[in-house]
DNA sequence: CAGCATCCCACGGGATACTG
DNA sequence: CAGTATCCCGTGGGATGCTG
């Protein structure tokens, strides 16, 4: 999506979901912040091939947005949880269909082999 | 999403589907042509803002994965018509979903201005 | 632990002009 | 009508190294 115009048209339909989705991790994010709140180095092992700046960057949009909180625990380490808004937990429809699809493409190409 | 890997990693459980409609215009392109089939040019104007190459990119990309065929119909003009294939429908879901979230939002956006 | 800084590049996409 | 050809560019993202 990817660049310039992640929202391509403001009369597209889709755009305005597209806008928040678009980025590669963020779908996988949001996937993984579905099951509850998490750290950020429990998101990193969930997808073990984004690099910390990504995905921080992700999650800094997520947050500028509206989608998820980055809560911030003092202890003797910094530890730092983020869990999906209200807001958020909108995109789960979406988040859940595409994970249904890619099952049934999983399974597909399974059949085909 | 997207450049190098838009299939960041098989474990992810979106990726399959993402790989399919990362692109920035292909969701809507999908879309368009779940109300039935489409000719190029009237694609175009579903989708004004996007350039011919680009357009003709994404809808060769859909026909290699086989989610559309392209049918061309030899008249007095030039005339392709694209259509779903079967493969194709199993993506409407997401896209409806998407559709739904994006109309949510933008009803949000009303109420809060 | 949870980042930030820096450097670097591939690729998606835009613009324009041209063709069968 | 339905593209192709060419040039150009911004951004998302990777890699590595460092910090509070």
């Amino acid at each position: 999506m990817s660049h310039k115009n992640r929202t391509p048209h403001p009369m597209c339909p889709l755009s305005d979901c597209m806008a928040f989705i678009g980025g590669a991790w963020t779908p996988n994010i949001l996937w993984h912040l579905a099951q509850g709140p998490r750290r950020f180095s429990e998101l990193r092992a969930d997808i073990p091939l984004v690099s910390a700046k990504v995905l921080t960057q992700r999650l800094r949009e997520l947050e500028e947005r509206g989608i998820l909180l980055r809560i911030v625990s003092q202890g003797t380490a910094a530890s730092v949880e983020y869990r999906l808004t209200e807001l958020g937990l909108e995109f789960l429809p979406v988040i859940q269909a595409i994970a249904q699809v890619s099952l049934r493409l999983k399974r597909r190409a399974i059949a085909a082999a």
